[in-house]
DNA sequence: TTGAAAGCGCTAACAT
DNA sequence: ATGTTAGCGCTTTCAA
């Protein structure tokens, strides 16, 4: 029923007449081979159903092309960063090495396995290991830390300018007439005392100061849904939320309380998630600029790899969209390891005038 | 700042003044070194910071305890799935290698990758290819699908017994007194069909034949959405729908709405993700077994692997809870290859008598 | 344009 | 208990 074993190089060679210097040069596209010999050895290896094997390959050429990737498979805005980390690797003709970290599997196995795999660098998605051991293990292998800030100069770190996040949704529900407007927190999670950095200095740039208001949210819905409930006793007019999973919680416990959004409460996320991209929730949200920073990790890992300083030829020229409000496009604040992204705010309909 | 090459295993060997093969006793737990000499190349190993090449070993053994697992990176229940395979894989000592469905990336793309990292066997997740392009795959490495029905002998099957949990739901709703029970569909979703199925026969039981209605629903929240939306004119007291994600998507709508649930209209899902264990969402549902049919999958890829025939020996040593509702724990309806594990209802809160 | 030979890092079979 | 040898499937010289 199943062939025994797989077919390999020397089999197709055998079957096409000619040596396997051949079959490996016509299997990678690479000139050297009349087109009567890459048409037979094509025809070989499409009869026996030839796969190259991966493994040798890199074995034998000592570079792997593939690059590590470590994220949390219960984060769907994880989902969105590893799909433009698909797109992005195979714009470079690279691999990606996926590595979940579940409930039952820590970080540390997560990048355990991808050390074994020979992966050239890593990159990692809000990553909750401490900087010093990110730090150790940049010094093995390039690693760039994905969505999360990360004080070691060994690392490279690509995020959102989370700060400056808050600062436009802050600025949009001021600008509505809002006043009393409540940011509810993602406590330790990555991002969290940026935003409510942010949240803070343009409530204060607002004349808000009197209004500041922080309440302990999380990044599950439950989190959200928990710092709703304790709204509804002293509701504000609008309500800026870490993150868009959070958001959600607020939204279904505001529905059920009867709250109206946006006519009651306003209500702003972060991410641009798929989450806040459905209709019926079309979620208000800080957007975080996903095809720009997983197109950023790739190429930084890259020229790390490579042994080249990434410099920021290549984040600016992967920067299409022009600088907004005073914002460059892409900045390196702390090290010159950093790369700061900006968000931009998207209006859906979750966010209006107080009433 | 960062060493230009790998330690190999022959550089450890050098380090601890042994032969290679010695090392790669140690390293693998194998029986045949002194305590002594294990020391030594323990000792040795961590100095350099020894990572072994998994490629290399898996080259040369031949064997690669690898497992490839194709997943919808989107879909919630999937990383149920991946955290349960996770786990079942390192039960028997084999590694996973993860390839995501995207938005940009084919199914056919996830399954090449696969092939070319020389995965033993294959466990797909959902597929959405036709039976004939999968048992033509099944004819290169065995194939185990999960959570898909699959005519077709040359693969191996894993799935809940899609209609006996929408007996068990239907069950459950004319128990406590309804009797318009609506259904919202999953199309042509994995499932669905059985699911619909599951529902009429139920209903039919129930002398509901009149009551029977069906609404074309989907697998997304937008789906269940605007199924819940078109419910909202003529509702029904009940609802069962074809999964979690789906009814999350109902659940917000009827909020909104303000209709009550459970008390206006009682609402079932099916997956038991962790959606429906949100604390405020808190949906009664039809339970996957998640635990026993990834270990099933699993250990049937690794009995194909071996050449063996799973029969259903470790099936039912992996079910521990005794068959409920007379239904066998783990029956083999279609062909050999199937393996169908029932499902369990789980009562939470968003079912309750008719008002 | 083609082929022969060496060797990537490791394990397995066979020495000792 | 330890060392030696061969070779997994491939790419990469190098020579023809």
């Amino acid at each position: 029923m199943r062939d025994e074993r797989r077919p390999t190089l020397t089999d197709v060679a055998t079957r096409a007449g000619v040596s396997k210097s051949l079959v490996s040069l016509v299997m990678r596209d690479e000139p050297g081979a009349s087109a009567e010999t890459r048409r037979r050895v094509l025809e070989a290896a499409d009869a026996l159903g030839y796969q190259p094997d991966s493994r040798a390959r890199l074995l034998r050429s000592g570079r792997s092309r593939l690059l590590g990737v470590v994220f949390g498979i219960q984060h769907p805005f994880h989902a969105d960063l590893v799909t433009g980390l698909y797109t992005a690797a195979r714009e470079t003709g690279h691999e990606l090495a996926l590595s979940a970290v579940t409930p039952q599997r820590s970080e540390h196995e997560a990048v355990t396995g991808l050390l074994q795999d020979r992966c050239e660098a890593l990159i990692l998605l809000g990553p909750q290991a401490p900087a010093a051991s990110l730090a150790r293990l940049a010094s093995r292998l390039p690693v760039v830390v994905l969505a999360r800030a990360v004080r070691a100069p060994e690392v490279d770190v690509v995020r959102s300018a989370d700060a400056e996040g808050l600062h436009l949704a802050v600025d949009h529900l001021a600008g509505l007439g809002h006043r009393h407007i409540t940011h509810i927190d993602g406590g330790r999670a990555p991002g969290a005392a940026d935003r409510r950095r942010g949240y803070r200095t343009a409530m204060r740039r607002h004349g808000l100061t009197g209004e500041l208001r922080i309440l302990p949210g999380g990044l599950t819905e439950s989190d959200g849904a928990a710092a709703a409930r304790q709204l509804l006793a002293d509701p504000p007019t609008a309500v800026t939320v870490f993150n868009d999973r959070c958001a959600t919680g607020v939204l279904d416990v505001f529905a059920r309380a009867g709250v109206d959004v946006p006519y009651d409460i306003s209500v702003i996320g972060f991410d641009d998630s798929s989450l806040a991209r459905l209709a019926h929730v079309n979620l208000t949200t800080v957007a975080q600029d996903v095809p720009t920073m997983t197109r950023l990790a790739v190429t930084r890992a890259i020229a790390r790899v490579a042994g080249r300083d990434p410099g920021l030829a290549e984040a600016s020229a992967s920067i299409t969209r022009p600088a907004a409000e005073g914002l460059s496009p892409v900045s390196l604040p702390r090290s010159d390891r950093e790369v700061i992204v900006p968000p931009r705010l998207v209006i859906r309909g979750t966010t209006g005038r107080p009433s």
